[in-house]
DNA sequence: TTGTATGCGTTATCAA
DNA sequence: TTGATAACGCATACAA
């Protein structure tokens, strides 16, 4: 034999062999097995102490046949929205004593499929897909027998079958969601609505079509729809531009970064908001709080809903069934953006475009 | 023997058996080993398909003595700043063929501690510690003889040895981002200017005292300090009334968080910004763009940062030995917060106390 | 309460 | 070009 590794590792076995024990003892003494004495297990505390020894997760994963490890698939550490989420499922992880894999796949379906390659070949003990495009079905022939928790899928079959969802999928009532937003602008009078979203994505097209059904169907009203990229929050300009030159007076976004964006945009071509233009965002990120005018939004719970996946799995390792699909419900926070303010002169509704068109 | 796992799982053994070769042979071809004929590699890939075959890869660190498993430690995933951190991490982890274990800590030193130790328990062939509070000395020799860089440490140490750091030291110039910010601030005219920060962390004081330096030596202007909890930002109201009853015409603020959140407390409190109170954040997270003001910034590449410190890490686990320690450079982000507009009434510049004070 | 022996699934050494 | 065989470091079934 002979690697051409230097390193000395401490094994259990030296840790055995100090404390005068065998391997077995040591390996049971360490791991607090009631029936080791006393005596012998401070014996081999202490040789491992003194010996710096740190096991070999590897070597036990191997062996114990689990790895308490979990993998989180998500598109975006950049983004807000899984950044929460990622948090709740960490933290929720550690405190059961698990370790996290995180893979971030930008939303490409081929890093989706070598990250659940990834979490399959390292036998994760569960597995946490986040915002995938992926089919669902895809996703379990992937991942196998293990535990597998779907959250916020971004495919198509949300929108088909609302509730008949299988076991291990978790998501916020988007459907409610728009549908309290779009009462909301109802209710504040505005029959010149607009949808902004990306234009393709699953979750896009349910909060759109939501909007469209509660707007038509309460109010008569038609929705405008307006498609940018997705990054296009980076560019506020193209956000605003894409309300083309005759502004409605309210504004649905697909998420709180757009509308952000679209704050900053429509500041820039002269119209104010909420006076001219109401706006609503989708997620309640932090700063939609402190944005000026601070944004409405439909806030989701998105750290507790990453909490909840984490817990789902950890379950499902001990019990081997996974919590049925359940839907978080979502608030609507109503703040500066989408209310108009007592104090302006009257509510003038003319189609104002003032500024440089 | 006999653990009670019906699972069936499809070793190598069996991809072997069934290409009709032996183990070794069919490890081998799987590995792309030039010595194998191309007809027993196409028969052992293809019983690997056919069985569905995924390797261990517990197995294979252990006895490759490598996991390709990179330990990333942070604060906070919610944080943008370390989103965008972990986020270069993880792209640059990944093209390489490495996967990434986040461990967050919330600045706890004690789950700084638990989350080394899970990374050498995992044999991780590098770890990352970002933003911690830990003495570098202390992670050093908690990590033992693997490769370790250092991101944004937030310890006294970096007060002292500006330059001197140990390799794999990697920090932005903070210094040199606060002079930037205080001379803008000169060169504006302020003169009574404060600074906000959570009064504590390394990185505060050496912040704090950058500016306060640069604009005692070059302006003469003796800096205002107010110190506010590091949770403070979720509270508009508490920062901006950290700023007393008399208000500084400028505020340099630790970071965006800070930053953005002073805009809405000075909203709050009937102050308007650039006009009454000029604010620079630091960081440069996209939020602090699309403020209203835009906010004005220290931009940091934290992304970059990220990336690098994986690159790092990745080389060091080739060389063996680690780059040395430095410092990335930062521009300030002159935007609207801090320049007072033209066309508002002259530049009046008593001691303003509108609004509800 | 402790020890012995075995195997987890790979890769690498050595011999063929 | 391929095959036996031996570790890698640990946990456990079984025997004592």
């Amino acid at each position: 034999v002979g690697d051409a590794h230097p390193a000395r590792r401490v094994t259990l076995a030296h840790v055995a062999a100090r404390a005068g024990t065998s391997q077995a003892t040591a390996s049971r003494a360490l791991a607090g097995d009631r029936r080791i004495s006393e005596a012998t297990r401070r014996a081999v505390g202490e040789a491992a102490e003194v010996l710096g020894y740190v096991p070999n997760v590897a070597a036990r994963s191997l062996r114990a046949r689990r790895t308490r490890t979990l993998g989180l698939l998500l598109s975006d550490l950049r983004d807000p929205v899984h950044g929460q989420v990622a948090a709740g499922f960490e933290e929720e992880a550690v405190v059961a004593g698990y370790t996290v894999i995180i893979v971030a796949t930008g939303g490409r379906i081929e890093e989706e499929r070598r990250a659940l390659r990834v979490f399959v070949e390292r036998r994760t003990d569960g597995i946490c897909v986040a915002s995938s495009v992926m089919d669902p079905t895809e996703a379990m022939e992937r991942v196998g027998s293990g535990p597998l928790v779907i959250v916020q899928p971004d495919h198509p079959c949300i929108l088909q079958a609302a509730d008949a969802l299988p076991p291990g999928t978790l998501r916020t009532d988007d459907a409610s969601g728009m549908e309290q937003a779009a009462d909301h602008l109802l209710a504040a009078g505005h029959r010149r609505i607009a949808y902004l979203g990306p234009g393709e994505k699953a979750t896009d097209i349910l909060r759109r079509s939501t909007a469209q059904r509660v707007l038509h169907e309460r109010g008569g009203v038609e929705l405008r729809v307006g498609v940018v990229p997705e990054d296009a929050w980076e560019r506020p300009g193209e956000v605003a531009g894409a309300l083309g030159q005759d502004p409605p007076h309210a504004v649905l976004c697909y998420d709180d970064k757009l509308a952000l964006a679209l704050l900053d945009g429509l500041r820039a071509r002269g119209l104010r908001v909420p006076d001219d233009v109401a706006v609503v965002g989708y997620d309640g990120i932090p700063f939609a709080a402190l944005a000026n005018p601070r944004l409405t939004t439909v806030s989701t719970p998105t750290a507790e809903m990453g909490g909840l996946a984490a817990r789902w799995l950890l379950d499902a390792v001990g019990s081997g069934s996974l919590a049925p699909a359940r839907l978080l419900p979502v608030a609507l926070a109503v703040r500066e953006s989408s209310v108009r303010r007592a104090r302006t002169t009257g509510r003038r509704r003319e189609p104002v475009m003032a500024g440089r068109g």
